[in-house]
DNA sequence: TAGATTGTTAATCGATTAACAATC
DNA sequence: TAGATTGTTAATCGATTAACAATC
């Protein structure tokens, strides 16, 4: 079990399908699951989807499986989705508004409070009901509102730049879109999304089959 | 060398990282580069770049190092930056326009020719130059333009209709932003962007630290 | 040539899979 | 109880790192 050594980022980033797994299942009523069904619906081996749980306790019962339900509402809890983060976004471009419009944010508890641009043609504008601020007030903001969470989805060349005003202002944590690698405290934790890099990945195997 | 043996997709997935500085090198005008400095930039070791450009080929000279150039070049072949892909978007909404306004796919050599939904408020309209289409004309759209890329944007419950059509089309590859695994012929080539689970990783992190 | 750095083999490490005793 | 399936240890596999001969 071992609760408090590192769990391997690997094993964390399968949990997300686990939970999206177990969320179809709630939904259709079924309420336990064996991990070898598991299996044939995530891809992964049952050995494999035992080993992960295990990481976090013991949440089987030999000769019957998992309870749909516990092991949905266990797994939420270890990805924090019960907690609400407050976020903010800076750079209110397309993809900005995009994420200021993502519905997914509320199923992993995040909310967003305000976009953040120093385009003065789209300070005041509303996405949603989510306005639209001068950056040069978003330390102010992040202080005063208790922000955890930062987005940035500006283009590369400032994207250092907010990261930095993040950090200067506090946040727990930054979403990262733009295609860098972020200069940043080591204990600030950064999640990256690389648009660039899937493309590069969908091209290459394109490539491979295609065009030897 | 082995260039037929099949590479593994770990490594795949680092060769936009090496390109990504390798341009930025070029920029510097900088025209000579050891994998002990590429280790520092990226972080990985110099052995596992040695490694891993030894999968494509000797692109090194001992003693030397690598010609920033050169390599830079090799690697835009391998990911198959040269050649052109033809794409279309389904689902226009703001996830979809964002997308097709995304600047990084030109240097991917990808061009997004039209958008497609079903809601008509939004058929007939432009993102930039690019057309919002009915859905309903899709399939032959693709065949008549030879579009080798098909973008899924859409929520959810219409993602595997939706990929569902883009194989009926013809299409070579799909990327996919749906939290869903598509179901296609094994041939097919999908990559997947996971927002939902980026976004659960990161809460993970935040629970991990502060709410333990 | 001497120094530097690759390409590549060998050693290590970590992650996945297999196996099975524990137990519901 | 008998059957099923977990939790967990052991075996295997693959990926990373270390080492060094080759060579520019």
């Amino acid at each position: 079990m071992d609760r408090d050594n590192k769990v391997s980022i690997t094993v964390i980033r399968r949990l997300p399908k686990y939970y999206r797994y177990l969320g179809d299942l709630l939904n259709k009523g079924i309420n336990r699951i064996s991990s070898q069904e598991l299996s044939k619906m995530t891809g992964f081996t049952a050995s494999q989807i035992r080993q992960d749980l295990n990481n976090f306790g013991g949440f089987g019962q030999q000769g019957y499986g998992y309870n749909v339900e516990e092991l949905h509402s266990q797994l939420g809890k270890i990805l924090g989705l019960e907690t609400i983060y407050r976020a903010v976004v800076a750079g209110a471009g397309n993809l900005g508004q995009a994420i200021a419009n993502y519905k997914g944010f509320e199923d992993a508890g995040f909310k967003v409070l305000s976009l953040f641009d120093k385009n003065p043609k789209v300070i005041g504008l509303k996405i949603r009901d989510i306005e639209i601020r001068d950056v040069d007030t978003m330390v102010d903001f992040i202080k005063e509102n208790n922000v955890d969470i930062g987005i940035v989805t500006s283009p590369r060349d400032s994207a250092q730049e907010l990261a930095d005003t993040f950090i200067k202002a506090g946040v727990k944590g930054i979403w990262n879109f733009a295609p860098i690698d972020l200069n940043v405290p080591e204990d600030m934790i950064v999640e990256n999304v690389r648009l660039n890099e899937s493309l590069f990945t969908l091209s290459y195997f394109l490539r491979e089959k295609y065009n030897k």
